[in-house]
DNA sequence: TCTGGGGTCCTACTACGT
DNA sequence: TCTGACGTAGTAGGACCC
């Protein structure tokens, strides 16, 4: 798909169609996941920091990712792949292998460029978004072949012409050839592809190891093997935080990892999994990362037990001078625990615990955990709960941080539209739907307006017979 | 206002048992 | 009994991808 978060904001927000359009966190640490081709244009791209996105393109739309209505979509494409072939390998929200053979596809060039411009008729009939199309003889050419489509458009690597293809292009066109391994190829005199085929195979090794060498080199010769894969088994699940500012207190450090214990034992359980392995990444003032981890006798999916043992790695990590990043991870993962009558009890003693924690933090101020929930969900880059805890403001009351920008809301007497931004105690909202065919009015309300709520995002395209607003995307 | 979040894979080093 | 070789597991860090 093309800048896809970006797309989906366009489509489900006429206003924005044309226009550039940046998705990312809002936050002041926050850095650019999609940009528009429109915003691509002022030197906007994925990874950069949002304050130099604001400053190339001060009139761009800034948006918060809504993954619940990508992945809405994602399920919608990624369902018209599966009609192709059994063998369907997704890479992302957007991106996906699909083994045309193993799906009964002719594998004559007619047939193939049949099958990918009927495929990106029907993702735009279905989602309303452009698809590009890479067809080739292996995963990374088809790689390869669907970013030279973009965007919109649909790209065949004829058999035979691989290499000659290939030999022109810098290094960093190859998969697995990042920023220090190009650096690296470059000081031994290697910048486009056909170097690294003239270099030989023994060069290769040396300069960069003997499984990248040897990858490499045959990615250069235009051979990938790589079968593509249905169902991959994932081998570690993490989360972490990013805060706006840098945490020097230790008890609440040590509080932020037992609160991210939790999340990551949460999504452990919610994909069925436990795990062995225990992982505490911290990331420093200065930007330097630093992870611990700890091998546990058995897997497990307690919570009392990963914060323990987050605590524990804790202990040998000095964060005098501050964190920026704190995070837990589980991996050495399998489908069993083995949970004893001890740690069943504490469990339930750990349960109690909790649920007594979050009574006394919802007595708090139940902006705490929404705002944390919004990170956690949205990425959402915006909520400023560092500065309540480090500097002792106020709790910003929940009215005021609910409307993040992008967002869908309901209005009571006007009806559905979309956050454009917030603040000093308003909300500015305009007024559109995807059927919408011309951009919608704005208008402002207080905050804390009783006739404003939170909305569901509309399906992009209405279901046959149906308008817009008509119930949620199939 | 410099640098997110969730992953995978690889390498180097160390400890340990055989 | 001591020593070296070797395989394996654990740990930490780095690169890369979307």
């Amino acid at each position: 798909m093309d800048a896809f978060y970006a797309s989906a904001e366009q489509a489900a927000k006429p206003s924005l169609r044309g226009k550039a359009v940046v998705v990312g966190g809002l936050g002041p640490r926050g850095v650019v996941a999609t940009a528009s081709y429109e915003a691509r244009r002022f030197g906007v791209h994925s990874a950069m920091p949002m304050g130099q996105a604001r400053r190339l393109a001060p009139n761009a739309a800034y948006l918060v990712p809504r993954f619940g209505l990508y992945r809405e979509i994602s399920e919608q494409v990624m369902t018209l792949l599966r009609a192709l072939s059994p063998l369907v390998e997704p890479l992302s929200l957007d991106e996906a292998f699909v083994d045309l053979e193993a799906g009964g596809v002719a594998d004559d060039q007619a047939s193939a460029l049949a099958v990918g411009e009927r495929l990106r008729a029907d993702i735009k009939a279905v989602t309303g978004l452009a698809g590009s199309v890479g067809l080739a003889a292996s995963k990374m050419l088809a790689k390869i072949a669907s970013e030279e489509a973009k965007p919109d458009g649909l790209r065949l690597i004829v058999p035979g012409t691989e290499r000659d293809l290939l030999a022109p292009m810098s290094v960093r066109t190859l998969p697995g050839v990042g920023p220090a391994t190009g650096d690296h190829l470059r000081r031994g005199g290697i910048t486009t592809v056909g170097e690294i085929a003239e270099a030989g195979e023994d060069e290769l090794v040396r300069l960069l190891g003997k499984s990248h060498g040897s990858a490499l080199y045959a990615m250069a010769l235009a051979r990938d093997e790589r079968p593509v894969v249905a169902e991959r088994e994932s081998k570690s699940v993490s989360v972490e935080d990013t805060y706006d500012v840098d945490i020097h207190d230790r008890v609440r450090v040590r509080g932020e990892v037992a609160r991210l214990a939790e999340r990551c034992v949460e999504r452990l359980r919610a994909a069925g999994h436990s795990g062995r392995t225990i992982v505490l990444k911290v990331r420093r003032f200065d930007f330097s990362t630093l992870t611990r981890s700890e091998t546990l006798r058995g897997p497990t999916d307690d919570p009392g037990v990963v914060r323990e043992a987050a605590a524990r790695l804790l202990e040998s990590v000095d964060t005098t001078g501050g964190v920026r990043l704190l995070g837990v991870g589980v991996t050495g993962l399998a489908d069993y625990t083995q949970e004893d009558l001890f740690a069943q009890a504490q469990a339930q003693a750990e349960a109690e615990a909790a649920e007594a924690l979050e009574a006394e933090r919802n007595a708090e101020g139940e902006a705490h955990e929404e705002a944390q929930g919004e990170i956690r969900g949205e990425r959402d880059g915006e909520s400023p709960v560092e500065d309540v805890a480090e500097t002792g403001d106020a709790p910003i009351p929940p009215a005021e941080r609910r409307w993040a920008a992008g967002h869908d809301v309901r209005h009571a007497d006007y009806g559905h539209g979309w956050v454009q931004g917030s603040g000093l105690g308003r909300v500015t909202v305009r007024f559109e739907t995807p059927e919408s065919r011309v951009p919608g009015r704005v208008r402002t309300f207080r905050t804390d307006d009783p006739a404003l709520e939170p909305a569901e995002p509309l399906p992009l395209m209405a279901a046959p017979g149906e308008g817009a607003g008509q119930g949620p995307l199939v």
